[in-house]
DNA sequence: AATAAATACGACCGGTCGGTCTTCTTTAGT
DNA sequence: ACTAAAGAAGACCGACCGGTCGTATTTATT
């Protein structure tokens, strides 16, 4: 099965500025990312990335795109293959602070950054931020719920609030390691995402206190 | 004791200008508040603004300060008319969730929509928001090392982690209340803490379920 | 070898940005 | 009434923005 050459150029170009993009708007958000400084930064023209999206919110929505299948590739297929239930919630939760931590992207969250630059903005941009936003807090509330029907939460959990507060211990960690002493938010949002697991959970030998 | 007239004019002004820079800055961003877009909102010419405020970053910074200043007034000062220990800190995170559900300002939260702006920007502005944040979680922290001091929370209490914890909670109201539903977000921030804070309390009557 | 499609480019457009300059009005001091 | 200072206005500047257009280059098809 042979590929179409100029095909394949073109989506080899589309990813390289798609990653770009999802880098330069984490730091300067997505209407931060000027079309003139993303086209020098990659060494291509400007008028080069209109032929692959009509306009910048075109640009912004495939950004949005490409933000999520990176998420999913380094959050949440890591989190799925540790065992379904608390352990799985507490995996999910590392991978997310161990992502900050390394400093993949130089903004240091994405979604955090761009769902407040957006949040007041209507329009495709805020629509497409929200669905993606909802779709995070429907996983992580299935998570939650798995770990109940396991019997390792109790029954009666409120477990859209706990998958609030997990998420909650991740954004601020978003917020505080930049402005912050990073090292002592990691160690916060880890701590306390244990300890709340561990204070719910009847069987503690499923969440060791080690690294 | 008279006042000059042209002073008096001026700082009219400079409130009214710096009131709804505030305003424009929490849904657009300190770096998307435009100074013609303030002046015609205001009614003024562009240039007039300029006979205040040097630069745009000048007035970013007045901005900041005039959004600590109504922070101050809305959310601390209320905490600081209750009662010293938990039901201080209840009263503060209770003050904010409040902020938050009366719109105030049409971006939700000035401080998480600027922090998440400016994280990875270094300068004045980030230099300025970071230092304020410091303060804010100082603040946090002395109010529940107070609580600890008057035996309403544990002494082995992790004074930082706690308040890492409520701020998350309102850092994750303002987030979601905007793109999700925001009843439900604001019943989670309130109650989270609420939970939180009496789980750790040794007397429950201090802090009543009711709203 | 010729044609067509997908990419990419340089030049250019109208509009907006932050910022400057000059001028005029308002007000205080005398 | 006159002067000095502060506030405000309008015209204007260079830089950059998103976006368009005509054209050249690469590649697959025939």
């Amino acid at each position: 099965m042979t590929v179409d050459g100029r095909l394949a150029r073109g989506e080899r170009t589309r990813t390289a500025v798609l990653d770009a993009a999802v880098s330069l708007a984490s730091a300067n958000g997505l209407d931060g990312l000027s079309l003139g400084h993303l086209a020098d930064s990659l060494g291509v023209s400007k008028s080069g990335l209109f032929a692959h999206w009509r306009s910048k919110e075109a640009l912004q929505l495939a950004t949005i795109d490409r933000a999520v299948a990176q998420w999913q590739e380094r959050i949440v297929a890591p989190a799925l293959r540790a065992p379904r239930g608390v352990r799985r919630i507490r995996a999910l939760h590392e991978a997310r602070i161990d992502f900050y931590v390394a400093r993949v992207l130089p903004g240091g969250c994405f979604f955090a950054t761009t769902e407040f630059e957006f949040n007041a903005r209507p329009g495709p941009v805020r629509d497409r931020l929200a669905e993606v936003f909802a779709d995070w807090t429907a996983f992580l509330e299935r998570l939650v719920r798995e770990a109940v029907e396991l019997g390792e939460l109790p029954a009666d959990l409120d477990v859209a609030l706990l998958a609030y507060e997990i998420d909650a211990y991740g954004i601020a960690a978003a917020m505080r390691s930049r402005l912050l002493d990073p090292d002592t938010t990691y160690r916060h949002a880890r701590r306390g995402v244990l300890a709340r697991l561990r204070a719910l959970c009847p069987d503690p030998t499923l969440l060791p206190e080690g690294p």
